[in-house]
DNA sequence: TATTGTTATACTCTATAACTATA
DNA sequence: TATAGTTATAGAGTATAACAATA
């Protein structure tokens, strides 16, 4: 939550000179993200969920994957998402059931309560980031999408 | 990593309606949180570290701080920062020394090894944050800055 | 043999509660 | 009494390595 995170100083690679200079590209972009974060992981927490769990419960909205595509999805291996999945099934929130297809897997699903937590954590999370962004006029919103849709991978 | 994260859907609260709609402000913002958050944790973890303990060492760089105020800058509990301190002095990068004035306190400063090693992980992310913003030019950069500084808390 | 998933193990990170020692 | 910090404890999250069952 703190805000003077790594990059900067004043002393950065390439060199701000002045004293009191405006906070460059990179710093916006640090400070933004650790509010978004927090949204996030406040709106989990408020619900006794980790931000992983949430976007577990986010990639189950519309699909139904086995372990190890729910482990890329999120970036983890494998071996990680038995216990990420078996705590949030021990909590009801999702379900795990043996793949009809292929008698290794397994394929995971949201149960309904896990469904009514995940849509609203989704809309707490669309209500208190677009309060954020409340200051901006529509112009600016849209100049905004358009300035990060040339950041972000396409 | 993965960019289908919670908010959205095309259901959301507020309403998308066509199908292949662009992706609204909020989704925006959440899916440029996890991109820069990927870089910083990248950074921190090819130098065998975790984020906290960067943004440990990057209060460091210009502060010699008590356990308390350490715990107050980074949101955590003060019970948290003994072990975090404590694995970041066994590795060389800090040191923990009495305080002058208060004998119940400690002040947490870089050794020098973890000072190069801040200015490392600093200008490594400095450099990929601005490889991220290349396709922008110099003119939409400034622009970024002045939205997101609308958004930034003062 | 290769793949899916789990288990065993070990570590980091985090909080709560109880404690010590100063103030 | 109040504050600074630690310890004890518990739990989540993560990875690596080894394993079982199935393909």
């Amino acid at each position: 939550m703190s805000t003077d995170d790594l990059p900067n100083r004043n002393a950065g690679p390439g060199g701000r000179e002045a004293a009191g200079a405006a906070p460059d590209t990179v710093d916006t972009l640090v400070q933004l993200s650790f509010l978004v974060q927090g949204v996030l992981t406040g709106v989990a927490s408020a619900h006794d969920v980790s931000l992983v769990q949430l976007r577990l419960f986010g990639i189950l909205r519309d699909r139904t994957p086995g372990m190890r595509e729910l482990a890329h999805h999120l970036g983890l291996d494998k071996s990680s998402m038995t216990g990420l999945v078996a705590r949030a099934e021990k909590r009801g929130l999702v379900q795990r059931r043996p793949s009809p297809h292929d008698g290794r897997g397994v394929l995971v699903s949201l149960t309904p309560e896990g469904r009514r937590l995940t849509e609203v954590g989704a809309a707490e999370i669309a209500q208190r980031l677009a309060a954020l962004t409340a200051p901006l006029s529509a112009e600016e919103r849209a100049l905004l999408r358009t300035l990060t849709a040339k950041i972000l991978p396409a």
